[in-house]
DNA sequence: CCAGACCAAAGTGTATACACTATCGCATAC
DNA sequence: GTATGCGATAGTGTATACACTTTGGTCTGG
């Protein structure tokens, strides 16, 4: 523990602005006026998603109230809605830990991301205006610089955004909640079962979804979207064989 | 506070099994190896949909905690759950109120319960066994009962749960979930901008449901659900203006 | 009589204390 | 040599303590 905390008491201005509770993991460290707790979780949030904490490792309090400097009961907040996104398993008595998403519930996120994704396509053909094609036409164009300069966390981060740009652009919060909460887990998937997943593939196919969007085309944006998500589900490795022993010798 | 609490100091078994996290919200009293925070989410749970708890209401931490005999930590955890799952709401150092969700959000929830439930019901035509089929001839009869007996609050039940229990049959725990939440906050929507929707039409269609379900007809199957939840929504009283004055007047 | 400042009570936010459980090493028995 | 049991240590689970914020009322000045 550091010493000379005592007298330290930094007081947080505290200020009590919408919060903005869908501006999540970005930008962790030193960002006044917001929660303590809120920046706890971003930023373990964004350690699991850029590969700097694998699954399975465990999530001390009194280590990361350390950190932090605070005490563990921020730390236990923290974690507990970490656990809400299933990003993190919280074992009675034993502790956090990175969570170790099996096969079973990789595909499930999958199909349950095919089930809104697509629908949201077909919404967004009825309802996109010029100006959000172009913002995903910029979007398109960071995606395919960081990929050709291989920058793997970025070209990671910006391919999942996508998504997420898509389920903002609907207008539907609700929607794009809950993609985020499935993004996150296809994060950790991606992760776990990475095999040779090409970025380049991805990328093309987010160009061809825009193509598609921008001629209002419903019926070839949703074919296209649910040609991609099989695609990256399918480039994963999901066999019930192979290195999900992980999954198979947990504790349970 | 109650007298005499110091030497009780009841030790709770704490069995560490499995903990079913599915099993939310029903039997909230006297249910041993369940988690303690979980015991008083369930309360405050099924108090909210049974319309003991108006939107809108504070949630004292202290309050709650004389009530199940538990420090304010654990009432805290409890909050913070429900918070997550858009029951209650967290007014930074004001503390906890009975969500009251707006109209916007209620649109939101309804769209996105199309799109899951459309789904849903598309993949359990082409997955669903006889046995599952009867299950849910059960649950209908049950529903039958209710609305003939006019058991108000049972049968409010027993239409959400029909819903619950399609999620279930598709084996697709991350969409189960998921439609758990849009349920929950339903039943929030459906307490604070009920007009005349009759119950005798919801169990109707759920009939006419299970009839294509049965017949594996998806093409009905899903124009059967797009259509329930589409009455279901549009015999709330959404309009801009009317008695949403709850959330014009909200503070903010 | 109304407006604004001030004070007390109540309630939330965070830290700390303490009880209990799991884990791991080590000793002992077989 | 392996297995079983015990004890020390670390870590989680819950309660309590305390600081700060909000809130409602009262008092004073205009």
């Amino acid at each position: 523990m550091p010493p000379g905390r005592a007298s330290l008491k930094v007081i947080t201005p505290r200020v009590r602005s919408a919060a903005t509770p869908a501006s999540r993991a970005r930008r962790a460290v030193a960002d006044p006026a917001i929660g303590t707790t809120q920046r706890i979780v971003d930023s373990i949030t964004e350690a699991i998603v850029e590969r700097r904490l694998m699954p399975g490792t465990k999530l001390a309090e009194q280590g990361i109230a350390d950190i932090f400097n605070v005490s563990r009961t921020l730390v236990r907040q923290a974690l507990n809605q970490l656990s809400r996104d299933h990003l993190v398993t919280l074992e009675p008595a034993r502790g956090a830990f990175v969570a170790q998403p099996g096969i079973a519930e990789a595909r499930q996120v999958f199909e349950v991301r095919r089930m809104l994704e697509t629908s949201l396509v077909r919404r967004l053909c009825a309802s996109i205006t010029d100006a959000q094609v172009h913002e995903l036409r910029t979007h398109l164009r960071a995606e395919l610089e960081a990929v050709r300069r291989t920058d793997v966390p970025g070209r990671t981060r910006l391919l999942a955004d996508f998504h997420t740009v898509l389920a903002r652009m609907s207008g539907n919060e609700v929607l794009a909640h809950m993609l985020a909460d499935l993004l996150s887990r296809s994060s950790l998937i991606a992760l776990m079962y990475q095999s040779s997943h090409s970025a380049e593939h991805s990328q093309d196919e987010h160009v061809a979804l825009v193509d598609a969007i921008e001629r209002r085309d419903a019926r070839a944006a949703v074919r296209l979207m649910e040609q991609h998500l099989h695609h990256v589900e399918n480039n994963l490795r999901l066999d019930p064989r192979g290195p999900d022993l992980q999954s198979v010798l947990r504790p349970g």
